[in-house]
DNA sequence: CTGATATCAGTTGTACTGATATAT
DNA sequence: CATATATCAGTACAACTGATATCA
């Protein structure tokens, strides 16, 4: 993954039906490009691509501890920790010890937080829009049911 | 990426819906899995990733230069030397100087290579198999189709 | 001179492992 | 004692960039 201008490797044309058709290879390929379109659109920004699921997760499941924030995004605790570093030094969410359980931190959204998150979230479904370009409206439903069945 | 036991960060209830139904972060995830299938898969046989790739694209298309195999499979050019290089060794394909074109190099596959592909196949498959079970064979079909829609 | 080819060295981001300190 | 949490250092891999030498 890298920015900056982008050819593709592969010849559609030249591509064997038996590679072209493979369920792994598609999805690492489609996967790269979504991250391409992602870095592109969030550079501009200055965000990090894990800020987006961590500010979501506070918005809709409200202040929680790391480990919590972790189980809802599927971003690992290991990296967390770098992420709430640059949000909580953006003033973007705040971090304070849980006097409940004192090994917990508990992180919370500001105000600020907040809009950042409004302003995401417009670029992120450009991305996906961009990303499903090639669809329909009924093929991108269906195809989201598809991958949702297959990430539980 | 990496082998061993592998336990998800993410908790399927926590997940707030927004994400949940993200395409480009079901895309990152679902190929991260495939990631994971494939290279323990292929961890008993030693066989890098992309040697499946290149070995599938020397039969279905013939012999020929590193960079028609990198537009046939994908596998960038600066990446495929070191995948030649290992196929070399093994004994798996010849790589010979292009006597029409110097710049060339002709790179064929060996009866050693037609039987390691054989026993990449039936690997590959399982991993499809693997990574797909969630779906009926009508669901498979059609994610394919939606994906290679994407891809292109 | 331009373009294509093969090679090599190096970079970035994701998704981890493993270890440690601390608290329950 | 086991278990959970936060943190840090380090690893493996895909997918690149950029440079160089060679040849058409």
């Amino acid at each position: 993954m890298k920015a900056g201008e982008w050819e593709d490797v592969a010849d559609p044309e030249l591509v064997p039906e038996r590679l072209a058709a493979l369920p792994s290879r598609l999805f690492g390929r489609i996967s790269a490009r979504a991250d391409r379109l992602s870095t592109a659109a969030l550079a501009a920004t200055g965000a990090h691509r894990w800020q987006y699921a961590v500010l979501v997760a506070l918005v809709d499941g409200g202040p929680a501890s790391q480990a919590t924030l972790s189980r809802r995004t599927g971003v690992h605790r290991s990296d967390l920790v770098a992420v709430l570093n640059e949000l909580t030094a953006a003033g973007h969410v705040v971090r304070e010890p849980d006097p409940d359980d004192r090994r917990r931190n508990v992180i919370a959204i500001t105000r600020s937080g907040r809009n950042r998150l409004r302003s995401l979230d417009a670029l992120v479904d450009r991305v996906q829009d961009d990303l499903l370009a090639a669809l329909t409206r009924s093929e991108r439903t269906e195809l989201v049911r598809l991958l949702r069945k297959l990430s539980d």
